[in-house]
RNA sequence: GUGGGUGUAGCUCAACGGUUAGAGCAUCGGACUGUGGAUCCGAAGGUUGGGGGUUCGAUUCCCCUCACUCACCCCA
């Protein structure tokens, strides 16, 4: 009846979110194989938890003053009435999977970690996304510096295994609930006498979190912020060797790092250490990774008291500046002609697979040029030719692709020259 | 949420306000029914993001809108 044709409707990922194509995946798939790696050298082991929770949890856990709860999460209210929330991070996951299963009972320390896609509603620019994905590393139960030194280095073995070279390594000590209240009074005294200085963003700021002055990008706000006082002379005795330590320790392994007093991280939960790899090239959103020591998010939740420390890693800035060479395909191709040769091909595919060779067979019948020329386009290795001599001989030929020679054998001589 | 930049074929890009919007690459077919990358021939592919306006005439100029992108905010 209608024969208008609908109207062309505009069929595209959903702003701030990406497909990843094979010829791209590789490099996802060699990072997440890499990062897997590496942390179970460490006597890491994997956690995974659902990619949704209750509302109130990041509401309690990540800080209701928050931005990243303020205006960036993805919630919405299932058909039971329950307010959920895509996790914008993952560190309260894991929290509450250890209070839910007392994990906290278990030996001590726990070493998680998680990779996979976060959520938040923010405007997408470069290394930005709406839904980014992290690897997440958490320790939890271990108080001692070493565990944060542990930390930044196993973070740094994963970089330089991926060919990272161009990045830097911040480090600073944020002080705890001890310590840090008089430092900030300080900062807000001091942002109170400039503040004719300060950008209406910052004057904000002086009053609800004065360290994240530092953060600002305005030159007057940044000029101003360098005449501030440095958290180091507002230490408690506990921070400050806390912080010796961590400084000491990664000196012993050898990691070049640069203190930076005015490094504070975004989310309110961080205690003591913080720690940021940035690397050049990234755009406006440099940080590779970051994380931290939490002490007291567990207490927060009404969990046991017991620490926190660890790092999240963003998978598309990390990426983005890695140089993997990419694992090589070994590709056999079934070129055949004729019907009763596709049932051969066919069969023949299964006896390869089976033998652990990757093989494909297409079902188009085409002449032996286009065969060719086709397993040209999917870069295969080798070429089984199978036609009607080959099939009353039961032996076939195999070209290599690169050199163009070619032999012939049966099924199995040739699983030699394939696995050769 | 606020600013800037960009929108033409699957991709990379052309077209002074003026014929039927072109090219390269990619795709498909043919030359070519027993051996690849090459070459040649051909085909297909577009509501020039969408809407409105100015004009005899708009891909081109103006406005709005949408998308992408970069930056702010914030963060990985």
């Amino acid at each position: 009846m209608s024969e208008d044709s609908p109207p062309k409707k505009e069929v595209a990922a959903v702003k701030g979110t990406h497909d990843i194509l094979p010829g791209e995946v590789e490099k996802w798939q060699a990072l997440e194989r890499l990062a897997r790696e590496t942390f179970e050298l460490y006597g890491y082991r994997e956690l995974r938890a659902p990619v949704f929770e209750a509302t109130e949890l990041f509401e309690k856990g990540t800080g209701q003053t928050s931005d990243v709860v303020t205006k960036e999460m993805y919630t919405f209210t299932d058909k039971g009435g329950r307010s959920l929330t895509l996790r914008p991070e993952y560190t309260p996951s894991v929290a509450r999977a250890i209070i839910e299963h007392r994990l906290d009972l278990q030996a001590r320390p726990m070493r998680f970690y998680y990779m996979g896609p976060m959520f938040r509603y923010d405007r997408p620019q470069k290394g930005r996304y709406r839904q980014f994905h992290q690897i997440d590393v958490e320790v939890f139960g271990e108080q001692d510096p070493a565990c944060d030194a542990e930390l930044i280095g196993m973070a740094d073995h994963l970089l330089r295994r991926l060919g990272v070279t161009d990045k830097e390594i911040l480090v600073n000590s944020v002080g705890c609930r001890a310590c840090r209240p008089a430092y900030s009074q300080a900062l807000r005294e001091e942002a109170g006498k400039r503040t004719a200085e300060l950008c209406p963003d910052c004057r904000r700021k002086a009053e609800t979190n004065p360290l994240r002055i530092f953060d600002c990008k305005v030159e007057a706000c940044q000029s101003a912020a360098r005449s501030f006082p440095e958290i180091q002379g507002f230490l408690c005795a506990e921070c400050r060797d806390h912080f010796t330590e961590v400084l000491s320790l990664l000196g012993l392994y050898g990691i070049p790092i640069r203190v930076d007093p005015k490094l504070v991280r975004g989310l309110d939960y961080y205690t003591k250490t913080t720690f940021e790899f940035v690397s050049s090239g990234l755009g406006a959103q440099s940080a590779l990774l970051g994380g931290g020591r939490y002490d007291d998010m567990m207490k927060d939740f009404g969990g046991p008291d017991i620490c926190g420390n660890g790092f999240a890693i963003g998978m598309e800035r990390l990426l983005s500046v890695v140089s993997l060479p990419l694992p090589e395909r070994r590709l056999l191709y079934v070129a055949y002609l004729g019907g009763a040769a596709k049932r051969t091909a066919v069969e023949l595919a299964r006896f390869f697979r089976e033998e652990g060779v990757e093989c494909l067979v297409e079902f188009k019948d085409r002449g032996m040029k286009a065969h060719f020329g086709r397993a040209n386009k999917l870069e295969a290795s080798w070429v089984l030719v199978v036609g009607e001599d080959e099939i009353r001989k039961g032996r076939f030929g195999l070209k290599e692709m690169a050199t163009g020679r070619q032999v012939e054998g049966t099924r199995e001589e040739l699983l030699g020259s394939l696995r050769g």
